[in-house]
DNA sequence: GAGTGGTCTAGACCACACG
DNA sequence: GTGTGGTCTAGACCACTCC
């Protein structure tokens, strides 16, 4: 055997008699992937082995691993390419920016965007925040707040939560330098992917000093979202609370 | 051969040189299971047959029929089940009641509902409903307006847009009458089933007779859903125009 | 025990990208 | 041409359900 892990024990234990919890091959051998991602071996935006290779690596068939990519393909971690090979997902390719941002224009046509920092300090978590982020109260969080505009109208207003441990070197400085989606930016500069999202939407009365970021008349209704975002491993990485104008905007979601 | 579709043809035609339009033999199949699906070969509910029968039926090997029913599975479309077979996918069944349903209590516990029609009458389709419905502005529509109630609270004031000619004996008799979700009700009654829906999502401000029927001071924030519903193969059957009350709920949502 | 879906394998061949 | 993912096959065996 070669220096990473074998899965014999694993092959084992899976095939063993029904008495122990079963465990497909297959799954094995994603969770084993998922770990290569989640430290590293594999980088966003690079290619990892063959499906050939990874059979020889796990002593298993091409079919079996197969199907282990498979599955993560499903969940937009890894990407097919015929002809070229299997590629870790990534925020930072034209195609799939803003994959998490489902505010569409009414009319369809796509807006140049641009971002406004308005702070970013850090501060002892909240509680409600250090639960939703499974940090303890005392942990340091960032806080990031900005206004996003669209053709120069103020669209969005992000609040935004990050465990500071992760996110050393974030300041408003940096993130007013930087172009481009947040999520392509933590993935580069500090090694964070983010995998998935959950989000919970109510139609809110925009207040004051919201209405006065978003340009608009106090009370105004607006779409207020919380999304909490994960990497791999489904571990919580960011909060974000986001306030969306939706007079030439609209949330577009697909049910199945 | 059996009296049913051979797919042979499309065999020779997908394995033919590369110039002509390929498409995978598990593709094709699909292709045949949904038109059965669509002509009611098999109702929502029952069981398809099994992989080595339709193996047969279609004249490839048992992993290719797999194939096809993993998509149609992956799509909702099809239920597998190991040890009892694969069944229809359908919104008469305890567990997947609601499916379409977002609005989910902030605290988590499930809350009795029930349906009150308002009003149900026949007319002739506005234009614009008429061109979400793929309809002509000449076609009549049935629209249905209801509220949804949760603990006896008002949340869910839906505008409901149906083509009349498949939804012939639908009156508000019959919907009072009726518990449950509606799309069980098209399901049986109607033998239209809703495979996948489109929302697109806005705050507004409710109007002074939204307001009185959702029993809350005009004006108030509220969510607005707006709906399309697509039967097999991507046919629009039905437009919905809902509100939704969010002080107590929230749309929930899953990105990946 | 019989029938169904689920896993795993091994091998052949096809479509696609790149040099 | 070579290497990659994608398709298709055939067969063995496993897990689950029901009788």
């Amino acid at each position: 055997m070669a220096d990473h892990s074998s899965i014999d024990d694993a092959v084992m234990a899976g095939r063993a008699a029904s008495s122990a919890a079963y465990s497909p091959l297959y799954q094995q051998i994603k969770a084993l992937l998922l770990q290569s991602l989640d430290q590293g071996e594999w980088k966003p935006g690079e290619a990892i082995p063959s499906e050939f290779e990874l059979a020889a690596r796990f002593n298993v068939s091409q079919g079996t691993v197969r199907k282990a990519i498979d599955e993560l393909a499903a969940d937009h971690l890894l990407i097919r390419r015929q002809g070229k090979g299997t590629f870790v997902a990534t925020h930072n390719e034209a195609k799939v920016r803003f994959r998490f941002l489902r505010l569409t224009p009414d009319d369809g046509k796509v807006k140049p965007s641009s971002s406004r920092i308005i702070d970013c300090r850090r501060i002892k978590a909240p509680v409600d925040i250090a639960r939703l982020l499974d940090l303890r109260p005392s942990d340091t969080v960032v806080n990031v707040r900005r206004v996003l505009s669209f053709e120069q109208t103020p669209t969005i207003l992000d609040d935004i939560w990050l465990p500071a441990v992760v996110f050393k070197g974030l300041t408003a400085e940096s993130l007013t330098r930087y172009r481009g989606p947040l999520y392509a930016l933590f993935e580069s500069e500090y090694g964070v992917s983010m995998v998935r999202a959950e989000e919970k939407i109510k139609a809110v009365a925009a207040s004051d000093d919201q209405a006065g970021l978003l340009n608009i008349v106090s009370g105004s209704p607006v779409l207020q979202v919380e999304r909490v975002s994960f990497t791999y491993g489904d571990r919580p990485m960011e909060l974000r609370r986001g306030l969306y104008l939706t007079d030439r905007f609209h949330y577009r979601n697909t049910l199945s």
